[in-house]
DNA sequence: GAGTGACCAATTTGTTCATCTGGTCATTTT
DNA sequence: AAAATGACCAGATGAACAAATTGGTCACTC
């Protein structure tokens, strides 16, 4: 095995996905960007979904590195929370692929890209929860539904660095830290 | 005048929005339900948009005095907040008409319904946001910025309403008002 | 002059058919 | 023999054209 063959069809999936999207990327396609034969993507992968669901499982486990590296120790939950929230998604709007992703999902709603994306949000809230209830057994926070709290944080910060930005200015990364410790950990009431 | 034409327009059209969607009525259809000549519905309305509009302005001002009847002095601004909140939220669920519109919304995405849909959000987060203010002034909560926190008070009731739903089972309406508590006044600090 | 429905331009919908695409497998290459 | 391949096929897709529908107008009626 002079080269890695799966690997290479692996990159050039990706690498069409991300220009292309879903729909559009022809396993043709692919075939050629690997100088593969079309014929032999099917000896690794039983069809094309599960082709998209494997680059998808590795964006996951990228991402869960990026939010790993982002956590302090020394620092607060809230504020670790924040850093990863922050980090993840930063990065995906980074990431070509998961522009195209979401792109996809809105403008044409391709059901297996609906169905990645939300694996993809599920993981994230799968990945919080398990910080909530460290946080909670810690007696870092009150006690909650540790699932529940984990898919509010999530909202609470998509509201605020995405849904926030399509009628107003966006908040810099300053703002975005201070609301989310109001909002979620302070709370609005005074006392 | 015998009958109300307008009036007897507005209710047909709005059986037929109901019904079928912005989309699928057509002027013809509203005339007909409306014993009206097709002709007539122009006289009253410059277009098929105009005519939706005024039923969606129609609809809100019927929420603005449901939530207005919900709230009771003698409450707190987080009780009343929830209250009135809870009574919007429950009355686009009765509706059939914002039903239909949510949905026209989400699957077909037509134009003139995404223009409402957000008009209808606006004037909602706008509410709120007075309540926010006067809430401020009296010193019953934190100083923040009132139309954000509005925009988030929305958010955060959406998500735990129909988001959280749409994979776990619906909370109910004292869990809600719990929720809504620790989440947006207590705060998940324990300090 | 208020009300109307036949009429029209423009859009939408239905249909057809050539092309494309996911997936297979007999054949070739290593 | 095992791995790789691309010609091939059934079904999906979409471009192009035709037919039907619809928003809106206006000459005419009552």
């Amino acid at each position: 095995m002079a080269v890695n063959r799966k690997k290479l069809i692996l990159d050039a999936a990706a690498k069409s996905f991300s220009q292309f999207g879903y729909k559009a990327t022809t396993m043709e396609q692919v075939a050629k960007i690997a100088n593969v034969g079309k014929g032999t993507i099917y000896t690794f992968f039983t069809n094309k979904e599960e082709l998209f669901g494997e680059i998808v499982q590795n964006l996951i486990f990228e991402m869960k590195q990026e939010a790993e590296e982002s956590i302090d120790v020394n620092l607060s939950f809230y504020e670790n929370v924040h850093r990863a929230l922050y980090r993840l998604l930063k990065y995906r709007l980074e990431h070509q692929f998961t522009i195209k992703l979401l792109q996809e999902e809105k403008e044409i709603g391709t059901p297996a890209v609906l169905e990645m994306v939300s694996k993809v949000e599920a993981e994230i809230v799968s990945y919080i929860k398990e910080k909530v209830e460290i946080a909670i057994e810690k007696g870092e926070i009150r006690k909650c539904d540790p699932e529940l709290t984990a898919f509010m944080m999530l909202k609470i910060y998509i509201a605020l660095i995405f849904d926030w930005e399509k009628r107003h200015k966006p908040l810099n990364k300053k703002e975005i830290a201070e609301l989310f410790q109001l909002y979620l950990f302070k709370g609005l009431s005074k006392f």
